[in-house]
DNA sequence: TTCCAATTTGAAAGCGCTTTCAAAATATTT
DNA sequence: AAATATTTTGAAAGCGCTTTCAAATTGGAA
């Protein structure tokens, strides 16, 4: 059974291929005058073949207009020089500017990015990781280090290297131990959201403010979130504070929930002096709901966000909020991924740094001479 | 030379995998008493194999944890389940939103995208065409129309099917022929922008306006940005207008640019009374920089945007802007893609709808009575 | 029950590359 | 110049799967 596949013998017997087919390899060496193995060196270690054989196959490749084929590559060399990422969502400049960043370090490291999208749901980003980790990519990204057991038995089973990015293995009280199986250090590439969020509290604190609120993203599978509110209480109770049940909204991330989030807020009992958004988008709907109530803001009322996103700069008033090394994540967690696949031993990178950026969306609360 | 690869007889003479090594078809086979053919056929084609059979199997599968190896399967099928997309960037939810939809799609018919972003640079989306071309993609994705020659062969010379979003081929006279050689006829998934242009300025031409201005995203191999100019130019000679070279301004795509370009353009002897942006962060940019200024929109002058992203709604003065289908070419990309994946010679589905959302930021040029 | 058509199965040949091993060619030393 | 060390090359064996072809099994029809 020769020849699935139409070779056809041209009149000087020399193999050409049928219509759509593509140069093989093979071809090339044949076309060079040379074995196919040496054809190989020159893509993979061109100077452990003579200049001349070497030139030689260059040109029988440029004439062929041969492209190698990936799949057998990967067959045989047992590596796909791809890697998998899945991300939350990509519709927001916030993962997206981490996946650009990442996609654009990657290919300078020869390597090509798969990447899918959960929609913030953990069934779905866990089948997406089992269809990478099919399409055999090499290494794995994810956001977030909450997930289920069964997605890291996956990875694990494959045994390809994986970062976690969006957290970090900060040694708090705070950190992940509680929650995770004790086996499970993941490598980390991101900052401490706990912190971050203790952070941004205390400056609010400092300001005078005693009437908390926060508008969090939705917590369960996410413990990015989780951490932020975590930390938000931790501070607040440092001063013997406390986030009241009704004063904690928990939505999905958009703008639309801040707005409806932050009616509902001012709108109740006992409205607070100091709204804390577990994510910026929440800010931005509270600032045009604001806008809209004929409240301003800080005076009425301040507003922080979470991650300085391009818009918060522009925004009247301009949001005050924490800025997020998103860019610097991905590309971090590239070169992290990067280095593993060369067989490096690199150590876990240290948490980077998370900016509170002061604007004019906080002030004093109401009725304080500005302290 | 036998196993480069260990494997290691236990001692029931059966083959176990020594550590990091996955389960491989064989072993599944093995493992459930039947051929590895068999095997195969239950993970492609589950009913022409025998329930009893299948069920041993999918227990083998699962006990030995077996994940399918995808370049083994590329290799063997000749396909790769993976198609290819290239972004002009992702780090806003322009195109984000479009991947997001086509990577939704396209994971419903069990394939996986591989993605990149050229930061709008011809030669950087060259080399990622063809870096996805060896990574083996059956299919691909690119925006625009507009590209070297030899991108365009190197596409061919694979012989899978692509498509080209954000653009249609709509039969006016400001198609695509005039710029491509003439047998280049690429399957399209978009909207006429040259119409959706033509279509603003005609709307702005009813209240009155006769001083216009552009900022045009950057031209140079970007067909739409080419096309909206060309719209805009159009609609104005029609009633015998034209932009005034120092009241067209082409930038990259950034909000920081049309802040530049509106101050420019309203520090001007002859101020436009109406500015047309060819990308919706121009108009933030104009809508931020007029409130510095001390100008109020649409009394002053009215700004139009171009593709309604999610911030256009909650701005003050809520912009007027043409909507874009990004969701819909995203899905509709992946779907035809699909399509001809399965051999069916799906048409080029139509071009998509834009729709000019009359908001806030428009209105009669300063000075006249309303007309 | 016997025989033939239809369905299931298995053996084996690749898919296009990499990599080992040994042979051939070249460079270096004595 | 001969002998040895070094570098280049090629032959061939897979990598883990799919798919053809023929053999084995099954289900009906006779």
């Amino acid at each position: 059974m020769s020849g699935r596949r139409d070779k056809v013998r041209g009149q000087e017997g020399q193999v050409r291929r049928a219509e759509g087919l593509s140069a093989t390899l093979e071809d090339v060496a044949r076309h060079a005058g040379v074995s196919p193995a040496t054809v190989s060196r020159c893509l993979n270690s061109p100077n452990s073949v003579r200049p001349n054989k070497r030139e030689k196959v260059t040109r029988a490749i440029q004439e062929l207009n041969y492209v190698p084929h990936g799949a057998a590559r990967a067959l045989a060399s047992r590596k796909s020089r791809m890697i998998g990422a899945v991300f939350p969502s990509l519709d927001t400049d916030l993962f997206g500017g981490a996946l650009e960043a990442f996609q654009g370090e990657v290919a300078q490291g020869g390597y090509t990015v798969v990447v899918a999208s959960s929609a913030y749901d953990p069934a779905q980003e866990q089948r997406h990781i089992r269809n990478l980790l099919e399409s055999g990519v090499d290494a794995l990204m994810l956001v977030g280090a909450e997930r289920s057991e069964e997605a890291y038995r996956l990875i694990r089973a494959k045994g390809i290297p994986y970062v976690v990015i969006w957290v970090s293995q900060a040694p708090y009280p705070h950190n992940l131990a509680e929650n995770l199986a004790p086996d499970l250090r993941h490598d980390c590439v991101g900052f401490d959201n706990w912190a971050a969020a203790a952070d941004v509290t205390d400056y609010l604190l400092s300001l005078g403010h005693r009437h908390f609120a926060m508008i969090s993203g939705t917590i369960a599978g996410n413990d990015r979130a989780r951490l932020r509110l975590e930390g938000v209480r931790a501070a607040l109770k440092a001063k013997s504070l406390d986030l009241a049940p009704d004063h904690l909204h928990e939505r999905p991330f958009q703008v639309e929930d801040g707005r409806q989030a932050f009616r509902c807020l001012m709108q109740g009992e006992t409205p607070p002096t100091a709204i804390i958004c577990g994510a910026e988008p929440f800010a931005y709907g509270a600032l045009f709901e604001a806008k809209e109530m004929g409240l301003s803001v800080p005076e009425d009322v301040s507003v922080v966000g979470f991650d300085d996103m391009w818009l918060a700069a522009h925004l009247s008033p301009a949001l005050t909020t924490v800025r997020t090394p998103r860019t610097k994540m991905g590309r971090q967690a590239a070169r992290f991924l990067l280095s593993r696949l060369m067989g490096q031993a690199v150590a876990d990178p240290p948490p980077l740094e998370t900016k509170l950026v002061i604007r004019k969306s906080t002030g004093p609360p109401p009725g304080s001479s500005g302290l």
